[in-house]
DNA sequence: TGGATGACCTACA
DNA sequence: CTGTAGGCCATCC
């Protein structure tokens, strides 16, 4: 059973282009549920068989908050570094990197 | 059946 | 600046 939100958030996360990141904040946002950004990151827990780009979403300050739920922790570092995305230390920055939704169709 | 839980964020004291 | 509370709702035990 999908919540609306539930699909705007794996709509959007399929939306993140190659070589940028956002946030559960901006996701959340944008879908309309800006007071309830846990939902995101339980939605994408719950949808984490589907091929999206998980590893493109990251916390506020950019750390891999969800790094552990995937199957090889390192992989979702690794990814990002192979899409040209730098850290520092365990960061995205996102300064660089942050991308931010369409929300006009929201 | 119901209470605890979760890849979070913002607001307020 | 630190700590606490609130919000959201499906899933797990």
């Amino acid at each position: 059973m999908q919540k609306d939100f539930e699909k705007k958030v794996l709509d959007i996360v399929r939306q993140i282009p190659y070589g940028k990141v956002t946030t559960y904040g901006e996701i959340a946002r944008v879908c309309g549920i800006s007071s309830s950004a846990r939902m995101v990151g339980w939605v994408l827990s719950r949808n984490a068989d589907i091929d999206l780009p998980f590893h493109r979403v990251v916390n506020r300050f950019g750390a891999l908050s969800g790094k552990h739920h995937f199957e090889t922790p390192s992989l979702m570092k690794e990814l990002l570094l192979g899409e040209g995305i730098t850290f520092q230390n365990d960061t995205v920055e996102l300064s660089k990197y942050l991308w931010h939704p369409d929300d006009e169709n929201y």
